[in-house]
RNA sequence: CGGGGUAUGGCGCAGUCUGGUAGCGCACCUGCUUUGGGAGCAGGGAGUCGGGGGUUCGAAUCCCUCUACCCCGACCA
């Protein structure tokens, strides 16, 4: 027929017009004209407006004061997101081009690991949160809402009651098992203090899935799939990421990883061996035992006066004793286990209380409180400031590395004055022991290899072992080969997708703006031409290097506002479009087109023949 | 929830102390000149000064009150 095939491109659909002769008429004969499905090529990001003049490019060159972090700066200087209220965001086209290719690698990985995709109501009953008991126990975090009928629903900051409700229907049999569905959903926690952006949003992206199986050994197999497709999911969008062993907090259950994004501006704090694979969130990272064991007293025990000295800090530089030769009293409130209303931790003066270890001891009230200051004097007779282990009238429980050292100083439980060379076992007996501190720089690996290194980390992803909390709270069950009920137990595996994109720009910027890995770029190319409402040739040459882009499936924003240069090189650096090609009158008449990555120092002349396929090499990393 | 702060055009800010009828930069619109790193000149549009109440001849400014937002802390994917 007269029609080549494939030769109209839909720019950025990733599709392709197919002409098809018609043998019969009919619209149902089989082979007709039409738009392709989408032809894959991940250098192309979906949408359509390619054109400048056609797309809103809302890039700023001031942004509001109130944005701290350089994500939240560069997202809203480059035009991806607009703050709606306090944790709320507009998406604007270019935000959302990104938003729905990291969405995309999201996806994919998850249905190559043999999951489902569903979706489930962002707003939910009441009545399936009071079923698993979280109705009361979660927090003002969730958003309660009142339908017309005063009916009580929530806004979902998470699926768990949904999910299992919809498994207890529609499971019956071990035959459908394991199974691992997900969603890509809105979620709503009403964060106290949403800050920096989308990066802690109220309202966010997130990729929830939900696994359910007949034993742990299925719930293992399915979490260490869970856990490989993590990886890949981040290897895919260019972040630098380390997987950590994760406190199991408020959910409950045994085993926990969390996908870490490395960035200064991370809000966890993450410890990894400098030899050994053991990585874990400090939250959770163990500090093990000085090995030396305690060395043997050497001074006396001694009432010193310390007028004015209330902290740690004060008592070494006013006394120049060494920080770790001294012990901090940190009094809390105490559970219902002890006869008192408070329980003493104590630390070295050089560490820090770690909140989930002390949580985690029977004699501690949950949630962590600390003693008010008139808690303190009623129980002891003297100010926070004043405090040590040496007649303190309430259990104490000592970090193990309190243990272990001799001749230390602390207060002395009368205002204004510590006692300096204290012995345990001499002076005083040695109280219980336990992990109470966060480890440090420099300490020794729970595994035994090498030392502790910490970094900031900003949490995109986390898999839990749930066990059968929810399925056990709300009767979620199948038949056995036994005919026997069997309650499942459950996996449950998040991606904070619209974070991920925040932590991108954490982890590639410069000082001009984004600089995308090639995976989530909202374009790929920007075509930049210069002075083209002089030139009717220039434009021409721009345009049909455009079309032949597109139809090489290559997402090129094509920059025909016809702003100055400068103009152009700033917004196309601070949107951070990975390939920068320049058509200038010069270069034209020497058949050539100059080529700039994001990253590169100089720009190259490549010949415009070759350019589309100079280009496509480019992404396929072969120059 | 405790402590601190802010609210003036789309954005960033001055003006508030000492009351006199609102201004600057960026952005936007028009015209001309410009065009390889965020142009110049000229002209122009746009603000219930967060809301309500009060004092006063007169309130962005002083007083009361409410709201929203931000920062620090505790809390949390």
């Amino acid at each position: 027929m007269a029609h080549a095939p494939a030769h109209e491109v839909r720019p950025g659909s990733g599709r392709v017009f197919l002409f098809v002769e018609h043998k019969t008429p009919g619209p149902y004969n089989g082979a007709v004209s039409g738009w392709s499905p989408p032809v894959p090529d991940i250098t192309d990001p979906p949408g359509v407006a390619m054109r400048t003049t056609e797309f809103l490019l809302a890039t700023v060159k001031e942004v509001p004061s109130d944005a701290e972090v350089i994500s939240h700066q560069l997202m809203l200087r480059a035009g991806m997101i607009r703050k709606v209220a306090a944790g709320l965001y507009n998406w604007l086209p270019l935000g959302l081009r990104v938003l729905r290719r990291v969405e995309a690698i999201v996806r994919e990985e998850m249905d190559a690991s043999g999951a489902q995709e569903l979706m489930m109501p962002a707003v939910q009953p009441a009545e399936l949160w009071q079923e698993s008991g979280r109705w009361d126990q979660y927090g003002p975090e969730l958003l309660r809402l009142k339908d017309r009928h005063q009916r009580e629903f929530c806004f979902g900051p998470t699926h768990e009651e949904v999910i299992t409700a919809l498994a207890r229907d529609e499971l019956r049999s071990y035959k459908q098992l394991p199974v691992n569905f997900y969603q890509i959903q809105t979620k709503f926690r009403d964060e106290i203090r949403p800050r920096f952006g989308v990066m802690r949003a109220r309202e966010f992206l997130m990729k929830d899935a939900y696994s359910f199986h007949l034993d742990q050994a299925s719930l293992q197999r399915t979490y260490e799939g869970m856990y490989d497709a993590y990886e890949g999911i981040f290897r895919r969008c260019g972040l630098e990421f380390r997987a950590v062993k994760a406190d199991t907090g408020a959910i409950g259950g045994a085993a926990s990883h969390e996908f870490h994004v490395l960035a200064d501006s991370g809000e966890d704090a993450i410890a990894f061996s400098d030899a050994g694979d053991y990585a874990a969130n400090v939250e959770l990272a163990e500090a093990l035992a000085p090995t030396a064991g305690r060395p043997a007293p050497t001074q006396e025990l001694r009432l010193v006066d310390t007028p004015d000295c209330k902290t740690i800090q004060a008592l070494v530089e006013g006394y120049d004793i060494p920080a770790d030769r001294t012990v901090k009293t940190l009094v809390v409130a105490a559970s219902d286990e002890v006869d008192g209303p408070l329980v003493a931790l104590l630390v070295r003066g050089d560490h820090e209380l770690n909140g989930v270890k002390a949580e985690k001891l029977p004699e501690v009230a949950v949630p962590l409180r600390m003693a008010t200051e008139a808690e303190i004097r009623q129980a002891v007779g003297a100010g926070a400031g004043s405090l040590g282990p040496l007649n303190l009238p309430m259990p104490c429980i000592a970090d193990r590395a309190v243990a272990a050292v001799a001749d230390f100083t602390a207060g002395a439980n009368i205002e204004g004055k510590h006692y300096f060379g204290l012995n345990w076992e001499r002076d005083l007996p040695l109280p219980r022991e336990a992990d109470l501190r966060n480890v440090q720089a420099g300490d020794p690996s729970p595994d035994g290899r090498g030392s502790l290194h910490i970094l900031r980390g900003i949490e995109v992803g986390h898999i839990f072992q749930l066990g059968d909390k929810y399925s056990a709270a709300m009767g979620c069950s199948v038949l056995d080969e036994n005919g026997k009920d069997r309650v499942l137990t459950m996996g449950c595996y998040g991606i904070g997708v619209s974070r991920i994109v925040a932590a991108a720009i954490e982890q590639n910027h410069d000082d001009r703006g984004i600089i995308w890995p090639a995976a989530i770029a909202p374009f790929t190319v920007a075509l930049l031409p210069m002075n083209m409402h002089k030139s009717q040739r220039l434009r021409g040459a721009v345009e049909a290097l455009y079309g032949e882009l597109l139809a090489a499936g290559v997402a090129v924003l094509l920059d025909d506002r016809g702003a100055r240069p400068g103009v152009m090189f700033a917004d196309m650096e601070l949107v951070g479009i990975p390939h920068r090609l320049v058509l200038g009158e010069r270069a034209l008449d020497e058949g050539e087109i100059e080529y700039k990555g994001r990253t590169d120092e100089d720009s190259l002349r490549v010949p415009l023949e070759g350019c589309v396929a100079f280009i496509k090499d480019r992404l396929a990393g072969i120059l």
